[in-house]
DNA sequence: GCGTCACCTTACGCGCACGTCAAGGTGAGA
DNA sequence: TCTCACCTTGACGTGCGCGTAAGGTGACGC
């Protein structure tokens, strides 16, 4: 049976409810991409549901844009520092600081918005360029059906 | 002295065009996703213009949409069969024949469409879900200028 | 106690998409 | 004819993203 320590998750459920395997979970923790999860007494790992959006954030940008393991590394750990401030950010030390850390996020925020914005114009331009191209051969098939001789 | 027969281009001139590599060139050609190009008496490859767009194709599929080379294989071939068909459509054979493989192509071309679509859609979800966060980073942002107290 | 099951670490293996020599042939100018 | 840049075909190497045992641990049920 399984734990559902509250929010907790082992390693099987996890995969189960993001698609992934086990070792690549365990793959991800190792390539700094998850961040070592919690423990059971036994050495079990205890997943929680952020983990979970983490894995599938991965997976989305693993699988829409093409990036590699070491690119989203470098965005969720933005990510993590985003979680770090939203943690500490009322009961934390001075305004200065919290000013600084939240530019930092909105910087690596916008970064990451320009590499989406590209990709989707890009392939917005694919995607007319196929629309067009989708309308000839229409165009061409409606001329055979009005001239059936050959 | 490169050779400029025309509009023919040696390998490592599509390579320069491209951005690839020789290497990478042959191995296209040895995955089936460049056809086979004409030779040289000495042996040496001659491209077309129509293969460098192939090869810029090629990348674009990469990049954009991260699909393995078998994937765009598959694609390529498509469109390998539209220029066939664009190649022998006033003098060949019945129009039947014609309509079939017209069909064929809107099907192969719409499919294609649907792929893109579909990345395209996700993209902007994503694309949105970070103006979203931009905006609300923001407002933080301006709350802080407005209450320097700690 | 014993089996079963879900997990653990360690470590070698694999497919993909090329990179990188090695050894030699080709083409055109000096 | 020589030179030299450019090309040829192998064939082995490499980094990434995992797959796949092999062997062991801890909790549960009988």
């Amino acid at each position: 049976m399984a734990i559902r320590d509250g929010a907790f998750l082992q390693i099987g459920e996890v995969a189960e409810r993001t698609g992934v395997t086990q070792r690549t979970l365990r793959f991800y923790e190792e390539k700094g991409l998850l961040k070592p999860p919690s423990r059971m007494d036994g050495g079990f790992r205890l997943y929680s549901e952020e983990d979970v959006q983490r894995v599938e954030q991965i997976r989305r940008l693993q699988k829409l844009l093409g990036m590699s393991l070491a690119e989203i590394k470098d965005l969720v750990e933005a990510e993590e520092l985003k979680t770090q401030i939203r943690a500490g950010w009322s009961r934390e030390a001075g305004s200065d600081e919290k000013r600084s850390r939240l530019m930092e996020t909105i910087a690596i925020t916008e970064k990451q918005h320009a590499i989406i914005r590209e990709k989707a114009e890009q392939l917005q331009h694919m995607q007319h360029e196929l629309e067009g191209k989708l309308e000839t051969y229409r165009g061409w098939l409606a001329q055979l059906e009005a001239a059936p001789a050959g």
